[in-house]
RNA sequence: GGGUCGGUGCCCGAGUGGCCAAAGGGAACGGGCUGUAAACCCGUCGGUUCUGCCUACGGUGGUUCGAAUCCACCCCGGCCCA
């Protein structure tokens, strides 16, 4: 395959939402191997799935022999991206923006190979070239090429400047430290072309003004397009808040169970615009998903695929058999899988003084539900179950529930399980 | 700095002295139907030792038998003027 066949692969995806002049675009990756770069701000402790197409349009071109460089916004992230927002934005304080940092670059480096290569992915963070410039050089250098005309126009600004709480002197400049960020990598690393979500379109073409102005340069740009939901919900969104990265923060069994829950209307698109499954695959797949959607297939090859990439092949693997312990009776698991639902569940630990007390307590105890008043209504409503049997008012955990001794499977509604253990001693 | 309007439960929002744990909507949660889907239907939705008690309507203090509602001061936000 050659490199401009980058461009073909994205287009049968769906993953072209905008792009500089497309044909001299083809033209210049036609010629070889280009440099390209996207940014990620700190803004959270982690990265969230909603990060995952333009993080893995970086893998993709990677694949296709081109150079990525990830962009860490140590930077902008202090000053905060006006766009798609209603409102001004919360600084962070420098100890959090380290923290964040220092966590996204992790995940970036899990996704892109770092490796010796051609092709091999780079991370810089804007922190090294932004904090040493002075404000009459910023001013100069960059300010004096930009028109706030041109800058009131682009949509994210527009929208914010009409609104009733307006928009910052810092938000407002944001696009104008991402343009500062581009004419850099342009000239330090010879990046060629940025690519990013829809809603960075105007700071992407802020940047090729800028350096088309400063260097006479053309350089490129691309956006994917924003992942939606059928059902209106906004994509990343589960019962427990974001859909992140991390482990810690969303444990890879949530992670992949959000994805074999999707809708039988979004599964062909996730799988093309979040896997890295070849086309033709992903045909089959919808092919078979189509003659018999109740088996869920497509869902769980999407989920395997998306779980595979972000926390790695042995950590989806455990998280495919939790799922499928979804179907497997309480009483019939054994110590081994037991264990290995404890590795993937959220697990409550209870003493041995917890035996005999009343199970809605001990649930409120490990915040499984919210309060006691919670647990009985759910309780009431028929909605607890403990190993597979629903509770009913006024139920204890008793040592005979105790499966193995040590285990026991609770259930709140349908979907959200937990496994109980007894902690020894 | 002056004027003016506003700050109510997770969010929006009604409520202007007792009938207010506070209408309505959304979100969320549970049940039903299903395929760990969608749509739809029903129920729940401050805490609790539960016909009661506690906490709660920006904050503090006050008036009153009684305040989300009235008064004073303060904090925060929008708009207009400077």
């Amino acid at each position: 395959m050659s490199p401009a066949d980058i461009l073909d692969d994205l287009q049968a995806r769906g993953l072209v939402h905008d792009a500089t002049d497309r044909a001299a675009l083809r033209a210049r990756l036609a010629e070889g191997p280009i440099t390209v770069y996207a940014g990620f701000d700190p803004t959270a402790e982690s990265l969230h799935v909603g990060n995952l197409v333009p993080l893995l349009l970086l893998r993709r071109f990677q694949s296709f022999g081109h150079r990525p460089v990830a962009l860490a916004g140590g930077a902008t992230g202090m000053i905060g991206d006006p766009g798609g927002r209603s409102s001004e934005r919360n600084l962070l304080d420098p100890a959090t923006l380290d923290r964040n940092l220092a966590a996204i670059k992790g995940q970036l480096e899990r996704l892109l190979d770092f490796g010796e290569g051609p092709a091999q992915a780079r991370l810089v963070d804007n922190r090294d070239w932004t904090e040493p410039m002075g404000v009459l050089e910023f001013l100069r250098d960059v300010g004096k090429h930009v028109t706030v005309n041109t800058m009131l126009a682009k949509e994210s600004v527009k929208a914010r400047v009409e609104s009733e709480a307006g928009i910052s002197f810092t938000e407002f400049s944001y696009m104008l430290l991402q343009a500062n960020d581009y004419r850099h990598l342009h000239q330090r690393l010879g990046v060629e072309l940025q690519v990013g979500g829809s809603d960075q379109w105007g700071n992407i073409t802020a940047g090729i003004d800028l350096i088309r102005r400063v260097a006479g340069a053309h350089t490129h740009g691309l956006t994917v397009p924003l992942v939606t939901r059928a059902d209106g919900q906004k994509f990343g969104k589960s019962v427990d808040g974001a859909v992140w990265l991390s482990p810690e923060m969303t444990s890879p069994y949530a992670f992949y169970q959000y994805f074999v829950n999707v809708d039988d209307r979004d599964v062909e698109r996730f799988l093309l615009q979040l896997t890295l499954l070849p086309l033709d695959e992903i045909a089959e797949v919808i092919v078979r998903h189509a003659a018999a959607p109740e088996r869920r297939e497509a869902q769980q090859v999407l989920a395997r695929a998306v779980t595979g990439l972000v926390h790695g092949e042995a950590e989806a693997d455990r998280a495919a058999g939790a799922s499928r312990g979804f179907t497997r009776r309480a009483s019939d698991l054994t110590v081994e899988e037991w264990e290995g639902l404890a590795a993937s569940l959220p697990v409550i630990d209870v003493g041995p003084a917890s035996v005999g007390q009343d199970l809605v307590e001990v649930l409120a105890e490990h915040g499984v539900v919210s309060s006691k008043g919670e647990g009985r209504r759910l309780v009431a409503q028929g909605g607890l179950y403990l190993n597979d049997v629903a509770v009913t008012e006024g139920r204890s955990l008793a040592a005979d529930d105790l499966l193995q001794g040590t285990w026991a499977m609770v259930r709140r509604g349908k979907k959200q399980r937990y496994v109980l253990r007894r902690r020894p001693s």
